[in-house]
DNA sequence: CGTTCACTACGACGCGCGTCGTATACTATC
DNA sequence: GATAGTATACGACGCGCGTCGTAGTGAACG
């Protein structure tokens, strides 16, 4: 299964999944504009995660409609997984510390969250 | 400041951070050899990671001798930030359970030190 | 002294992705 | 029907990185 690459894809994605249907130029509205992108830059993105298969579109008139294919929690973990792997291969235990921290950094907030889910994980795998 | 950018670069990085001090056959031993790498990409990696000022050298009889510059720590938290931003779009909450669910695929383990590092941070930021 | 070996320097290629420009088709409007 | 607007298709370029090959340089050893 492929997975969107970059951070660009990654948004668009991330918009299809907010907006669970739009057009090329919805998308540019969202995620484009804001960020200084020109409208095609988009479409070609758009492009790319139809070949593999991330969105699917239809014609509605004179312009495709995308739908996001694949289920987002899916996608993200598998992403993340990706991402983490590499991390962890000497000492593992040394870099929860600073994904602890990275993720504090970007809203100190979620350090509840995340506390909320690991308990409900580890409740899960223990309990069962 | 720069950022080791891909994998291979990380993982020579961190291959230097464990040894403290290597030459570019050192490393290749360590991970260039059993990934199938060729002598040479490994010392063009060290070239690269010297240009980012991330590695330094010093020639000892007629090889190199690299070394660490960066502090993992530091590094390590900045790339995992870089990372993780982009996920951290329109609802954050949502991406918790995903990271969650991928380090935990990685090693279910590292859910209890997860759990520990999380609550020293909350006890750390509540108590200050 | 010539050959062999180990190391560095560095150019080259492919690929993924971000980014844009241009060509082309179609629609609406006068 | 000519023109302007909008949408898609698609090629092109740059850059970062993984990956290798080759040339050059010096040491060691017969």
């Amino acid at each position: 299964m492929h997975l969107p690459g970059g951070d660009l894809e990654q948004a668009v994605l991330a918009a299809l999944w907010e907006a669970r249907s739009a057009s090329a130029r919805d998308i540019h509205n969202r995620v484009g504009r804001e960020a200084g992108l020109v409208y095609t830059t988009i479409a070609k993105v758009l492009d790319r995660l139809t070949a593999k298969k991330l969105v699917a579109r239809e014609l509605v008139g004179k312009a495709f409609i995308y739908k996001p294919l694949a289920d987002q929690q899916v996608i993200q973990r598998a992403r993340l997984r990706k991402l983490l792997i590499p991390f962890f291969g000497s000492e593992p235990e040394q870099v929860i510390a600073p994904l602890v921290d990275a993720v504090e950094s970007i809203d100190a907030d979620l350090l509840d969250e995340l506390l909320r889910v690991v308990r409900d994980r580890r409740r899960k795998r223990d309990g069962s």
